[in-house]
DNA sequence: CGTACTAGTCTTTTT
DNA sequence: GACTAGTACG
């Protein structure tokens, strides 16, 4: 029974329930991956369950992967039969089987964002939409809204009857999936959609999987949307076995279409439900959960608990006020820098957390000032950079050219003399005739004549099936070596923007990187199954927690993760909670914030700090806004230093954000920052070669050499704490000290 | 066909 | 303020 030891008394409850609904309700830092990994342990070991009959779903691949790692760890063996993967990775598991069914061909690829809205700006300048008036982003919010719940392009066509807005909506959905399937692609909210499809359709499929997988395990459960609460019915129907965990106080991703229903009625559809409270933390100090507790006790519609540990008072919150967002950044990273210095902490005990992405680039800055390492979670996907979407859009085309966005994406870059009405050529006869893009390439010269466009386009796809007959005898290491080395890309980056260029190729050696770790982790990879891979990690799940770095994330990544020292930046009214949560009529945004509040608390393991700027940059503009809300809900007596009392609102307490003039924070200190503020169109840096100079970025240091270019003096300059940088005067802001 | 400049959007969070 | 897409021009 030593698996079960492990556990407290309503753990172990929670873990023994195998037969029949579970709901366990899990507190922050209450065990639950452990009570998850326990009981999978518990099933096979103890119970003799056969562990391909298990399936375990979570949001991340990072926590799929924790999650098989540590039941491998307590397993004797036949842990990797167990099916652990994310829903999305799930489904595409199982429409790579069946989806034939459906009309799509089983090696669709998968779209991103970005591919998403290349296909629906094709759908409206087809129709003749005007993106103006209706901008793309709106149609694929509200089409993934109808996906997330299960509404289908002849349910919105129906519900539409009569309405112009809505009949022109359902067109337009029904204009893009004809566009995705034209190309064999399913979007993201697809995959979750065309599963449920498939199962709904063929009972028999359906069945095939019921009886598999006879013990269901979900984790996040809070997080889930009605396709993916559906899916979990569907398969558990058959045998009802199923657990979810999840925490009602972490929903946090409504606008993803997250339905907290599905957790606060799951008795209601899933009757005789066993639930566990799990309620005792081994994460953080009484007095923070004192504080995530008070604040979230605000909320109206939820599951009451209480969190509670026997870890002791601990230390006090610590409340920071300054004037400005710098100074906010100044403080965070002197309070760091001096905890390290002491020997209380390493750098990775550390994590900054904040509301918008935006937010880390003071912090940032500031961290490179102080030489302090850091890493950010999160912002610009990796895989969304331009740089990286180039050689993947070369990958899938090598794979397979049926992906007309990678194709097109590529075909002329780097430059090769292919102009738009080449391609467009190409692309209209494509359309016409039904053929793929890439058909129509290999048949250029039929479609275009004799000419130089078609002498180009075929130097194009000689250079492509050249890397297609080589695939089988070269690692896709190899590959991407010779599609850089062949393409001269690396050069094309230099030319091209020399400013960013370093950056860009070191993001490429990394994607060399993650092809060579897949390479080592698959015994046969191929490059679909990389591409495949690929398409579906989200940034958290390339956090790496050994590196000894301050962690600098929006509070929506750090769901999950905890830290001995966490920093909350940005407390304010109008950025947390955020200004259009502040307006909005529905209080259940507010509520959503603050349960978002309460998972920044909770990520707290020893100390909390907690801060607030009198006024900030935001959207280039400065304003000042009050202390948030949710500071003013935690309990004074638990707060270290004064009450935010000069940081009351000063005029009009609920008027909002309050404007400034732009001269008031354009002031002294950071003049330097402003851009062109030393270097005018016609005359030269006030700096030469030897002086001393600083940057916002990269701190102090000296000017080694400086060339005149063709429109601007190209600077070198060799930093105290960031090495030596070349950059171009009119972009480097650059300030003589 | 390629470049350079302009206008417009974004900033709430992401698989 | 930063980035992107679209346009006008060479």
């Amino acid at each position: 029974m030593s698996v079960l030891e492990q556990l407290n008394d309503k753990q172990r409850e929670a873990a023994m329930q195998l037969e029949g609904p579970v709901l366990i309700l899990a507190g922050a830092g209450s065990g639950k991956t452990r009570v998850l990994t326990n009981r999978t342990a518990y099933m096979i070991d103890e119970a003799g369950i056969n562990p391909w009959n298990i399936l375990a779903i979570t949001f991340t691949n990072k926590a799929a992967q924790e999650m098989r790692e540590r039941i491998d760890r307590l397993v004797g063996f036949g842990s990797e039969s167990i099916w652990v993967a994310t829903f999305h990775s799930t489904c595409v598991r199982i429409l790579r089987r069946h989806i034939d069914l459906l009309g799509y061909d089983t090696n669709f690829t998968i779209y991103d964002t970005d591919d998403s809205k290349s296909v629906m700006k094709e759908v409206l300048k087809r129709l003749q939409i005007d993106t103006k008036q209706y901008p793309e982003k709106r149609f694929l919010n509200r089409i993934s809204n109808c996906k997330n719940e299960l509404s289908s392009v002849e349910d919105e066509e129906r519900d539409a009857l009569g309405d112009y807005a809505d009949e022109m909506f359902a067109k337009v959905y029904r204009e893009y999936q004809a566009g995705l399937k034209k190309n064999n692609a399913l979007d993201f909210d697809d995959l979750l959609m065309k599963t449920v499809e498939l199962f709904t359709s063929f009972p028999e499929v359906l069945e095939n999987y019921q009886n598999r997988f006879l013990y269901i395990m979900v984790d996040e459960y809070q997080d889930t949307n009605t396709a993916q609460f559906e899916l979990i019915r569907l398969l558990s129907a058959k045998n009802k076995n199923i657990c979810v965990v999840g925490d009602d106080d972490q929903s946090i991703y409504k606008f993803r279409g997250a339905n907290i229903r599905n957790i606060l009625d799951f008795e209601k559809v899933f009757p005789n439900a066993k639930v566990v409270k799990l309620e005792q933390n081994y994460r953080s100090t009484q007095t923070i959960l004192d504080a995530a507790n008070a604040v979230i006790a605000n909320n109206s519609s939820r599951k009451d608990k209480k969190l509670w540990t026997d870890k002791g008072e601990g230390e006090k919150i610590r409340f920071i006020t300054v004037d400005t967002a710098y100074e906010e950044a100044e403080r965070i990273v002197d309070l760091i820098c001096a905890d390290k210095r002491a020997g209380k902490c390493d750098y990775r005990d550390n994590a900054v957390l904040y509301r918008t992405n935006a937010q880390s680039r003071l912090i940032e800055e500031k961290c490179v000032m102080a030489g302090i390492p850091y890493s950010v979670v999160g912002g610009v996907n990796f895989y969304s950079r331009r740089e990286i979407k180039d050689i993947l859009a070369y990958l899938k085309t090598i794979d397979n050219g049926k992906d007309d966005l990678a194709v097109r994406r590529i075909i002329n870059v780097p430059k090769r003399g292919i102009g738009a009405t080449t391609i467009s050529k190409l692309a209209d006869h494509a359309a016409a005739t039904g053929q793929s893009f890439y058909d129509c390439c290999v048949a250029a010269e039929e479609i275009l004549g004799h000419g130089r466009a078609a002498e180009k386009i075929a130097e194009f796809v000689e250079l492509i099936s050249v890397f297609k007959s080589k695939l089988e005898f070269i690692t896709l290491e190899q590959l991407v070596d010779d599609i850089l080395e062949r393409t001269d890309y690396e050069a094309m980056l230099e030319e091209s923007d020399p400013d960013d260029a370093q950056e860009r190729i070191e993001n490429i050696g990394e994607l060399v990187n993650k092809v060579v770790a897949f390479e080592e982790q698959n015994d046969e990879p191929t490059l679909s199954q990389f591409l495949e891979e690929v398409a579906l990690v989200a940034d958290i799940d390339n956090v790496d927690e050994n590196a000894d770095k301050v962690m600098l994330m929006t509070l929506h990544s750090a769901k999950g993760l905890e830290f001995p020292n966490v920093y909350l930046a940005g407390m304010e009214d109008g950025l947390f909670p955020g200004y259009m949560s502040i307006c909005a009529d529905d209080p259940e945004e507010i509520e959503e914030e603050r349960r978002l509040c309460y998972v920044g608390i909770t990520r707290a393991m020893d100390k909390l700090t907690i801060s607030a700027a009198g006024s900030r940059m935001i959207r280039g503009e400065t304003t000042r806004n009050p202390v948030s809300r949710f500071v003013k809900e935690i309990p004074q007596e638990l707060m270290q230093g004064k009450a935010p009392a000069k940081m009351q609102p000063k005029v009009q307490p609920q008027a909002g954000p309050v404007k400034v003039k732009p001269f008031v924070t354009k002031a002294k200190p950071f003049a330097y920052l402003t851009k062109g503020s030393q270097i005018s169109s016609t005359g030269a840096p006030d700096y030469g070669p030897g002086d001393r100079v600083a940057h916002m970025k990269f701190g102090q240091g000296t000017v080694t050499e400086m060339v005149k270019g063709a429109r601007d003096y190209e600077v070198t300059v060799d930093f105290d704490n960031a090495g030596v940088k070349k950059m171009f005067a009119a972009f480097a802001k650059l300030k003589k000290l």
